[in-house]
DNA sequence: GTCAGTGCAAACTTTTTGCAACTAC
DNA sequence: GTAGTTGCAAAAAGTTTGCACTGAC
C-alpha cells in the first residue's frame, strides 16, 4: 500500500473520531474532500481544491468546500497558511508535528526548511495550559536572489 | 519619550531607507499611515487601519491602505497573519525577531506566547542561503476551555 | 517637469447566507 | 422522523484596477 494512502486511512479515521465527537455527520462529500486532500501534500486554494475534485468527477458546491475546509481546519486535518495572495491557501498538515518555512518579502517565493535537529528543537517547546498539535514557524526575510538584487541597487544609489 | 515613540522612529527611518533602496517616494500618506500602525502592536484588518485613520482625521482611500499594506509588509514593518476569517491580518513587527502564538483549532482564539528562553531558541535556528528579519512561530491546538468542551462530549457520548 | 502615488468608482474575486431538497443517523 | 448537510443562486465582503489628478523628487 502507498504511503499516501496510509496516511488517509488514518486521516479518515481521525475525522470520524472528530465527527462523531461533535455529533456531525460523516457524509460521502466529506469523505471524498478528504480523499483528494490526501492527493497532495503541496498547499492548495478552495479552488484548486474545486478542480481537483472535478478530477475526480465527484461533484461539491463551492459552500461545501469552504465548509469542509474550515471543519477539516477545526478537525486539525487542514492548515491555513498566512495568506500571500487574494484567496486562503489550504494545506494539509504534516505527517510530522513541527514544519518550517522560509518566506521571501520580496518575491514571496515559500521554501521548506527539513533541517529534523531545528524542528525538533521547536518541537520540544512546552505550552502551558494550552494542547499543542502541530507547529508551524515561518521565517519570514530575503532570498539570496533578492539580497543580490537589493544590494545591487544600494551601490547604483551610491555612485549618483 | 514614550517606548512607542521610539520604535516609530526607528520604524520612520527604515521605511525611509527603503523607500530610498527602491527608488520609492516618501509620501504623507505613508508617514501618517506608519504612524497609525505603530499606535498599537495588536492585530488589525485593513478595514480597522482605515478606522484608525479616520480617528487621526487623515483621510487615505482603501486603495492606498492596501497598497500601503503591502508596501510595508515588503518593508519588513508589518506581518501578515494566518487568515482566520475573511479578511487578512496584519501587525506591526514586533521588536524581538521572534514571536510565537498559539491559535486554538477550535474557537480560533489567538494568545501569545512570550517564554524568552523558547523565543531564543527559535531565533537561533540557522537558515542557510536566506537573510532572516523575523521569526514567527504558531502552535494549532486545543486551549483549555476547548478541551474541556470536547472531553464533556465525549462522556457524554459513552453514557448513550 | 516627470513619473510614482493617490482618490474615486467600477469591476472583480472570494466568501457567506438563505432556503428548499436531501440523507445520515 | 429529525436535524445536520448540500446545492444553488443571490448577497455580502474584500481586493484590485483604470484613469485623471496631485505632489515628491
Amino acid at each position: 500500500m502507498s504511503r499516501e494512502n496510509t496516511l488517509l486511512q488514518r486521516a479518515t479515521a481521525q475525522l470520524r473520531t472528530f465527527l462523531q465527537a461533535n455529533q456531525l455527520r460523516c457524509t460521502k462529500e466529506r469523505l471524498a474532500i478528504l480523499e483528494a486532500i490526501y492527493q497532495t501534500d503541496k498547499p492548495f486554494t478552495i479552488d484548486g481544491l474545486m478542480q481537483m475534485m472535478q478530477q475526480k468527477r465527484f461533484h461539491v458546491s463551492m459552500a461545501t468546500l469552504y465548509a469542509a475546509a474550515d471543519l477539516f481546519a477545526r478537525a486539525n486535518l487542514l492548515l491555513r497558511h498566512p495568506a500571500t495572495g487574494a484567496s486562503a491557501l489550504y494545506q494539509r498538515i504534516p505527517d510530522s508535528g513541527c514544519s518550517c518555512y522560509l518566506i521571501c518579502n520580496s518575491c514571496e517565493k515559500v521554501s521548506q526548511l527539513e533541517k529534523k535537529d531545528a524542528l525538533e528543537l521547536i518541537e520540544s517547546i512546552p505550552t502551558k495550559r494550552f494542547t499543542p498539535y502541530h507547529r508551524i514557524t515561518y521565517i519570514y526575510g530575503l532570498c539570496m536572489r533578492c539580497k543580490a538584487k537589493q544590494k545591487r541597487q544600494l551601490d547604483k544609489q551610491k555612485k549618483h
